[in-house]
DNA sequence: CAGGAATGTGACGAATACGTGACATCCCCT
DNA sequence: AGGGGATGTCACGTATTCGTCACATTCCTG
């Protein structure tokens, strides 16, 4: 199964010879030229990796890109950016852009071809989600110790904190209070396990609309969905 | 820590030209004059860079550079070619060779310390981080040992400049009093102690507005931010 | 629809973590 | 030896955070 790569850019012929090479090089690749053309392709074909450049008609890169990451369909893919300058770096890697790599104009296939396997060889989505976890509007970085929406910072105790990534990094999966006792609190139910309780709805407090990726699941526990 | 150059060229005074300009420039250089000597000091060395004449006797630049790349210990060390003729340029930037760019005969000593800083300086945000740090007008140097604020100087002790540059490189993340101990002490010891507190106050006294920088994350540790 | 169980909510005392000042010890320098 | 700075430890005060309980609300079941 080849993996999908898609290209944007706004010259025919850059396209073309990124196209070319990666073709070469195993991929298979779909392209636009525009901003909406872009997020349409993005969409529909869920490409494994969008290579995007910055300097575009309309749309820029920096817009295509936010907009990719508040939609779940496009949220995690990865995307790499190519830009002019090197000024623009620090914004498309930070937190408001999200981007997963930069290159800078011009690049050799060689550089390209690289720095797309640093991004796809490695199953990525893993290995980055155990440090950011990203859902929609809702940002989770672990060693920072920084949780977001829209970018901006929400305000969590330590142990508010460990509770949420702990449901995080389990998505989709109920925990029961017993389990998350263990986990977050490492004790093995010298607590209440009520005391779940009462963090969870602290916990929804201070998430306000992004709580609704909290779920009770009625009987058993708890759990995050996307 | 200087990053190490591998010059490959056969006429001795074009090397010395070369060898003198890096050095000035604060590169380590090694050098060879032939494609077997440049591929034994390249496994041997593990150079950072490689500056690859194409016209060598015997085994040419592209020959070297296939090979090089073939071999895992060196298959990713950047290579810059050095090659007169404007025809050869698709060869060597393609994928059959895989340089990461090149240069015309006869270039400027600048000229070539802008290409090398550019091929050497990408990933190197830690690396760099390792020499000079920059944080608005917080500047920390760490080889000098030197800490100013707006270009004045900040005494410090020897413990609150490790403490600095230990939170500094990590910047963003949260380090655990346990790991700063370990980090910056070298204890192995989980001693419950008020050690780090005090000397984050002690740091914190002297850096004094830009204390702002030194964040405390309750129920985990410290943090630096930008 | 009623009743019980499970969960959400509000409040409060207890526990904790951190900042701070003081102090003893160590080490270097004169 | 003496002095001064640097370092590690301790005790204490305070503000935040935590865990628990009581009560309200919701949800499921019969």
């Amino acid at each position: 199964m080849k993996q999908k790569i898609l290209v944007v850019d706004d010259e025919p012929e850059a396209v073309e010879l990124v196209e070319f090479n990666l073709k070469q090089a195993g991929y298979a690749v779909s392209t636009a030229t525009d901003g909406v053309e872009a997020l349409k392709k993005a969409r529909a074909q869920t490409p494994d990796m969008i290579l995007l450049d910055v300097m575009l008609p309309e749309m820029d890169g920096f817009e295509i890109c936010k907009t990719l990451r508040l939609e779940t369909s496009t949220a995690r893919t990865p995307i790499l950016m190519l830009t002019a300058k090197a000024s623009e770096i620090d914004r498309v890697l930070g937190l408001e852009l999200g981007a997963d790599d930069y290159l800078t104009k011009p690049f050799s296939p060689r550089e390209l071809l690289l720095r797309i396997k640093k991004i796809l060889g490695r199953g990525v989505v893993e290995e980055k989600s155990r440090d950011q976890l990203r859902y929609g509007d809702l940002m989770i970085d672990v060693p920072r110790h920084v949780a977001s929406w829209k970018g901006k910072g929400i305000e969590l105790t330590a142990t508010e904190f460990k509770l949420l990534t702990t449901l995080a990094q389990r998505t989709g999966r109920v925990q029961s209070r017993d389990s998350l006792l263990r986990d977050v609190w490492e004790y093995d139910s010298l607590i209440d396990t009520r005391t779940v309780d009462t963090h969870m709805r602290r916990l929804r407090e201070k998430l306000g609309p992004a709580a609704k990726h909290l779920d009770t699941v009625r009987g058993v526990g708890y759990r995050f969905v996307e």
